[in-house]
RNA sequence: GCGGGCGUGGCGAAAUCGGCAUACGCGGCAGGUUUAGGUCCUGUUGGUGGAGACACUGUGGGGGUUCGAGUCCCCCCGCCCGCACCA
């Protein structure tokens, strides 16, 4: 980008103080402080072990290139960027990286369109995001800036997949997964919304096909274990929706004989006190068990029932108000303490996925086996006596506490006894075990699509699955497809990429194959901060030495829509590098701040409504600090903005104040401000106490508030009080620019400037509170009688209670206020409040 | 259905501990500057009554604890988010 007319026309006219009413506008200084920036890099982190300064991480969730920067990351970036200038300003040695997201399939269906490589699209937009953030000013380091989609990065995700598959963490496996139609590929679990893909919309199918999976259940304890150290840095319910999201359970496992099977069926159950209420049996209807064990005679009616549940769409399945449906399978199982036979049953609200695919239904005391068993007739027998009337006429199970009944050697024992008691006597017998269960499922991390991290392994007819060597890595993606080569096809496109694909086995030097499936963009994204401590590092994933110094994150900014992806994968690849050795520390994100989203008119702003506020003519019309304070002001960080409810005018002038005030002082650089207005000087001193708090609480739209309160004040100083010559009005100015640094930093580095004072604002020091200007010495003392205010006292802070009950008794006000009436009780909270209870 | 969160002026929001409710900003009203409009500056602005000093009242509704409750406890109403047959 070049210089041009307009940089060197606003940086000329701005010279000399300001006269009042000379209107500022914030949008002619940004080329000028934005060049000047670029040259001074003064937010380039220090690697040096040398360097004594405290580190400090800051990061940003990192952008996808999607043409240019929205609302969304004027938001997020700006309140990003608070923490992280602020711990410049303290002069800390602070690490705040940029880089892309840059594998995905919006790339690929523009290539497809455009007839062109999914590359050009992509760095063609990261150009323009990068544009757009040095001018939107975040304190980046752009030293570091990676891409996941370049081969010196993608290199290491291929060799961490080869970590992983050695240790057993990458399997490959059949099964029914997820399929969306749209976008022609699988989808994690994680993935899938209420049914729908989370990344394009459309409903979700199932298919039996065989993937990659990396294995996160193995991590599912450690991954709820470990909330713990997150607990108040993290919101509360981000880490609820993880713990919801892994689902951990704990009951025990049963051993079911089924007759004329060898090998028993286990169930898992959260209940095992309830087994002597077991009246029937269910498998899951899309088992392999149920076709296994179905009789002969119920065979045609259960292919029947399994063809129909197959044909189900997502939106049946999770229709709330559903009749429970199956079918018999002429069979039946033994409940292994009382010998009982019950008949199995298939149904589909048993899931093939949970647990074992098969339960022991107990009606009366779950909610879900009543409603089956209502529905077929099914006995329902009461083994807890909770006081509540009888399920089987209710149709309510009773799933609480109470008294065991009709259970042998339970009878009697509450709940929590009777569950301790049945799992020794199961195991006493071997028939049972106590066991934990989780509804976390293992990652499914292969896709069918072209743009991403090919995964790193060979299939040859002889040797099998091989892992590509090392040294060969990186797998780089064919750079000659294009348009409709990479149309999607149910296969990835890869497949059809002879040249590409067929490789000599790296084993025996047969003829093989490429797997031709890429990995989820969020394996990508699930390892990046690591890169960002030693982005051009060559001998691994990361410089181990540095990534200690940095590590862990001390801030991370980002939407809550990663909740669980993003940031459940991130913390399960934390854990594995530390199991390799890698990194000491198990959570990678010390403290996470969620904000909120740039709403329009109580609306999510999108195309398909129309109603998209653009970033790039906000910034046009009103300037970048305009936006980022508008975006800081209007809330807590974390609450959703509604853009009609901001007022762009208002920040525009504020900003033009704050200028207008270093334009006028006239006190030299060198006075000092022990000579300056005392009154003016406490109110600067207290607002950096203040702010200090404020920020380190994230509560910038009040930080913010009280800037405003110290701009009136000094705006006060110099119309009619000490006049700006007064060297306190010089602080106080100064004072403003710094602290408006870290939400403002056009703005603040002119007024920096204006007063006389070298560039970059950013790193001139947070200023120290002089803790004698803090003291006050009058306080209001608010005096109730009966709770209510009927005075206020100005009273030295230190007075003592006894002293100031006689100076409110002696109130005028207050004698007023009793009028006559005798007194039951003065309680004193020196030196702020009297109350004073009539008798 | 289960789990969690939130209800404060006309609006966005403040009120570390239970201690002056509504800071800061928008909007409104009044005045000043200006040829005028806009900009800019000053004052004022929860509601009801009052010319006024002032009085009463007020944080979704009801109850409780306390000298004192926006804040703590119980019940109800409304809104938002997450999960959704997970045995």
């Amino acid at each position: 980008m070049s210089t041009d007319e307009h940089t060197r026309d606003a940086s000329g006219g701005a010279a000399g103080a300001v006269a009042p009413g000379d209107s500022y506008d914030p949008r002619a200084v940004q080329d000028k402080w934005q060049a000047r920036w670029a040259e001074l890099e003064p937010f380039r982190a220090n690697d040096s072990a040398d360097d004594p300064r405290e580190r400090r991480y800051a990061l940003d969730m990192f952008a996808y290139p999607s043409g240019d920067l929205h609302m969304g990351h004027a938001e997020a970036y700006a309140i990003g960027d608070v923490p992280a200038r602020y711990w410049f300003q303290r002069g800390h040695n602070v690490l705040h990286p940029i880089g892309w997201d840059s594998f995905g399939l919006p790339a690929e269906n523009a290539a497809i369109r455009r007839n062109s490589h999914p590359a050009e699209w992509t760095y063609t937009n990261i150009e323009t995001q990068a544009a757009s953030f040095r001018r939107y000013a975040p304190s980046l380091d752009w030293s570091r800036r990676l891409h996941t989609s370049d081969p010196e990065y993608y290199k290491w995700t291929q060799w961490l997949f080869l970590r992983f598959y050695e240790r057993g963490l990458a399997y490959r496996k059949g099964g029914q997964v997820n399929w969306c139609p749209n976008d022609q590929t699988v989808l994690a679990n994680e993935q899938v919304v209420g049914g729908h893909c989370e990344r394009c919309g459309a409903l979700v199918e199932r298919r039996v096909l065989t993937q990659w999976y990396f294995r996160i259940t193995r991590y599912a304890d450690r991954l709820l274990d470990d909330m713990k150290q997150l607990e108040g840095n993290w919101p509360d319910r981000v880490l609820l929706m993880q713990r919801n999201w892994i689902g951990r359970s704990t009951g025990a496992d049963v051993d079911f004989v089924i007759e004329g099977r060898d090998e028993p069926v286990t169930v898992f159950t959260t209940r095992p006190d309830t087994l002597y209420g077991a009246t029937f049996f269910v498998v899951a209807a899309d088992a392999p068990l149920a076709a296994e064990i179905c009789a002969p005679e119920q065979r045609a009616e259960f292919e029947a029932y399994r063809e129909q549940v197959s044909r189900e769409s997502e939106i049946d399945r999770l229709s709330t108000e559903r009749e429970k449906t199956g079918v018999f399978l002429g069979r039946y199982a033994i409940n292994p303490v009382n010998g009982e036979r019950m008949p199995v049953w298939a149904s589909d609200y048993v899931l093939a996925e949970y647990g074992h695919g098969a339960i022991m239904a107990v009606p009366a005391h779950d909610q879900r086996d009543l409603d089956f068993a209502r529905a077929f007739d099914l006995p329902v027998r009461v083994v807890v006596d909770t006081g509540e009337p009888d399920p089987a006429e209710t149709g309510v199970a009773t799933a609480g506490d109470g008294r065991l009944v009709n259970s042998g050697p339970l009878d009697g024992l509450a709940k929590a006894e009777a569950i301790a008691r049945i799992i020794e006597i199961l195991e006493d017998k071997g028939l049972g075990r106590a066991s934990v269960n989780f509804r976390l499922r293992d990652w499914l991390v292969s896709r069918q699509r072209f743009w991403g991290c090919p995964i790193p392994i060979i299939h040859c007819p002889s040797c099998g699955e091989v892992p590509v060597p090392d040294d060969q890595l990186p797998v780089t993606l064919p750079d000659n497809l294009r348009g409709a080569d990479l149309a999607p096809k149910g296969t990835s496109p890869l497949a059809a990429a002879e040249d590409w694909v067929n490789v000599p086995c790296p084993s025996c030097g047969g003829a093989a194959r490429r797997d031709s499936d890429t990995m989820d963009t969020f394996v990508d994204s699930s390892w990046y901060y690591f890169r960002y401590c030693s982005p051009h590092y060559e001998d691994g994933p990361f410089d181990v030495e540095q990534v200690r110094k940095w590590m862990p994150v001390d801030q991370y900014t980002g939407g809550v829509e990663h909740a669980i992806l993003h940031l459940l994968y991130s913390r399960f690849f934390t854990k594995v590098l530390y199991d390799m050795g890698m990194v000491d520390f198990t959570e990678p994100f010390t403290r996470l701040l969620n904000q909120g989203q740039v709403i329009l008119n109580g609306k999510a702003m999108s195309k398909s409504l129309g109603n998209m506020v653009d970033l790039g003519d906000q910034i046009a019309e009103h300037g970048v600090d305009v936006v980022r304070l508008a975006m800081l002001f209007s809330g807590p960080p974390e609450d959703d903005i509604d853009w009609a409810d901001v007022s762009p005018h208002a920040m525009a002038k504020f900003l033009g104040r704050v200028h207008r005030i270093a334009g006028e002082v006239t006190a030299p650089v060198d006075a000092d401000p022990a000579t300056g207005d005392v009154a003016l000087r406490r109110i600067t001193h207290r607002t950096v106490e203040e702010v200090t708090g404020l920020v380190e609480a994230y509560r910038f739209n009040v930080a913010i508030a009280r800037v405003m309160e110290l701009v009136s004040a000094a705006r006060r100083a110099i119309d009619s009080g000490p006049g700006p010559a007064d060297p306190a009005v010089r602080e106080a100015a100064e004072t403003i620019a710094i602290l408006l640094s870290l939400f403002a930093p056009y703005t603040a580095e002119e007024s920096w400037s204006l007063l006389g004072r070298p560039a970059p604002v950013a790193t001139a020091g947070w200023p120290v509170p002089d803790p004698a200007l803090l003291v006050e010495d009058q306080v209001t003392c608010v005096v109730q009688v009966a709770g209510k205010v009927r005075d206020r006292l100005e009273v030295p802070p230190g007075i003592a209670a006894d002293e100031l009950e006689r100076l409110a008794l002696a109130s005028d006000k207050v004698q007023a206020a009793l009028g006559g009436t005798g007194i039951r009780k003065v309680i004193v909270r020196a030196p702020k409040i009297v109350n004073i209870v009539p008798a």
